[in-house]
DNA sequence: CAGCGCCGACCGAACGGTCGGCATTCCGGA
DNA sequence: TCCGGAATGCCGACCGTTCGGTCGGCGCTG
C-alpha cells in the first residue's frame, strides 16, 4: 500500500530569495517532541500501560485507530484533526507531517513485538512450551494494541523513507527468525517430526496474523486463547491417533 | 480499508434546469459493456484462462494489480489511465467511477472462489481428503488470480453500496461455512479429534489467506504445494507422536 | 452518416501543508 | 510582589496541487 506518489507532493515552495533567514530553523514550529521512535515504543508498549496523557499520545491513538478502519490514504489529516477536537494547524503543531503520524507507529510495533517476545523466550524450555509462549505472547501484543497492530500490518510496508523501512523489515525479520528458531531446535532435540521449518513457521504466524481480520475484543475467547489453540492443534494435529487416543496438551 | 467519505463527492452537478432530458439517458455515455459481475466472474475466473482481448480486461487488470499494489485510496484514475496508455476520459467511458472498476472484481473474486470449490467438493470423500482438496484449491484459485485476490481480500469490504457489501459477505460467509461442515464431518465420523471447528477453520483459512503476504510466484514451490503442507501440518501435527513414529499422509 | 473509441481541457471539491497571530502560561529579574 | 518577554497551545484563512468526474468534439470505420 501506499505509493511513492506523496513524494511528488513535497517541497511546495523553497521560499523566494535565498537567505532570509540564515542558520535555519526559522521559526521551531512544531517545536514539539515531534515524534521519536523509541518514547513511543516504549510509552506505548513494553511496559505497562500508562495512563495516556497529553495532545501527541490522544492524535497517536485516534490516527492509528482511523488508519486501522480506512488505511493510511483513505483517511485525511482533517480526518483526525476532527476526531480530536483540534484544527489542522494544530495538528501540524505536533507532528511535522503525515507520514510521520504513521512512521513511528508502524516501526514502534513492529520492533516492539520482536523485543517483547524475545525477551521472554527461554532457549532452556522445551520447543513446545517456546512456541506456545511465543505465539501466546504475540497473541496478547495484538489483543493490547489491537488498531495499532492493525495500521501497522496494513500500512506503511514501502515507506518511501528506504531507512526506515530497511530497519522496520529488519524488525520483522528478526521476529520470524526466532520463531523459525524455536521450530529448528524442536526438530533437532527429536520433539517435532522432521517438518519444512520455514513454511510452518509461516503457517503458524499466518494464523496468528490473519486473527486481527476477525477477532472481536468481545467475543467469548480472548487473542491468546485463541492463539493457543491454534498452537495446541498444529502441534498435536487435528485428526485422531491412529492407536488409542491420547490428550495432546501435557 | 476505504471510507464512506467518497460519498460525499459524488453527486458532484444536477443540472440546471430540471427537465432538459425527460427520458434520462442523455447522451448515453459509456455505452460499452459497463461491467456485469457475472461477466467477469466467468470471464476470469471459473472457466478457462481465456486470451483476455479487449480494453476492458486490460483496465481490469492494470487496476486490480495497482489497487492490490498500494491500495484502493492510494491510486488515482490518472494512474490506472497511464498504466494502461489511454487518456482519463477513455477510462470513464468504460465505467462509470472508481467504484465500479473495483466492485465486480470484489464481487467476483469472493463469489468465484466459493462457486470453485463448492463444485469441486464431494461429500463422499473423508473429511481429510474433502479438507485437502479445498484447501489446495483455494491455493490455486489464489495463486492463478494473485493480483485480484489481493485487491479483493483487503480493500472494499465495506463497500458504500451496502447491497453489494452484503452479498459479497454472504459469498465470504458460505465459504467459510463449507470448511466449518467440512471439519464437523471428521469430527461426527470420529476421523478429527473433538475439535473447536470455527477456531480450527479460522486458523486453517487464516494460514492460507496470510499466504498473500509473502507468497512468491517465482519461489520453488507452488501455492497448492504449500497450502497442502499446512494441510498436513495441521491435520498430523508437527510434534513427534508419542510411540513409534508414523507417517502422516496415507 | 451513425456509432464507437478516444481525447484535451476543464470543474468544484478535497488534499497535504503553511502562515501570521491570538490567548494563556511560565519564569526570572527588579 | 509585580512585571514583561518568551515559550506554548491553538486556530482561521489560505496556498498550490491533485482528486474523481464531465464536457464537447475529433477521427475512423462500417
Amino acid at each position: 500500500m501506499v505509493g511513492e506518489k506523496r513524494l511528488a507532493r513535497a517541497a511546495p515552495k523553497v521560499s523566494s530569495a535565498n537567505a532570509p533567514a540564515p542558520v535555519a530553523k526559522p521559526r521551531a514550529r512544531t517545536a514539539a517532541a515531534i515524534q521519536t521512535e523509541d518514547l513511543v515504543s516504549l510509552l506505548e508498549f513494553g511496559g505497562q500501560a500508562q495512563p495516556a496523557q497529553g495532545r501527541i499520545v490522544q492524535i497517536f491513538e485516534v490516527a492509528c485507530r482511523l488508519f486501522a478502519l480506512k488505511g493510511f490514504d483513505g483517511v485525511s489529516m482533517r480526518d483526525i484533526a476532527l476526531e480530536c477536537g483540534i484544527s489542522k494547524a494544530t495538528l501540524y503543531h505536533y507532528f511535522p507531517d503525515k507520514d510521520s503520524l504513521l512512521r513511528p507507529l508502524a516501526m514502534g510495533v513492529t520492533k516492539a513485538l520482536y523485543l517483547h517476545v524475545s525477551r521472554l523466550d527461554d532457549p532452556g524450555l522445551s520447543a513446545s512450551e517456546r512456541l506456545r509462549l511465543c505465539v501466546g505472547e504475540t497473541a496478547r501484543f495484538f489483543e493490547r494494541h489491537r488498531w495499532a497492530w492493525i495500521a501497522s500490518s496494513t500500512n506503511f510496508w514501502n515507506d518511501p523513507q528506504i531507512r526506515a523501512r530497511r530497519e522496520r523489515i529488519g524488525w520483522r525479520d528478526r521476529y520470524e527468525r526466532l520463531v523459525r528458531e524455536i521450530l529448528e531446535a524442536g526438530v533437532a532435540a527429536g520433539e517435532m517430526r522432521d517438518i519444512d521449518v520455514p513454511v510452518a513457521g509461516r503457517m503458524i504466524l499466518g494464523s496468528v496474523n490473519w486473527m486481527s481480520r476477525w477477532y472481536d475484543p468481545k467475543g467469548a475467547m480472548s487473542a491468546p486463547d485463541i492463539a493457543l489453540r491454534f498452537c495446541d492443534m498444529v502441534l498435536g494435529g487435528i485428526l485422531t491417533p491412529p492407536k488409542r487416543a491420547s490428550r495432546a496438551k501435557p
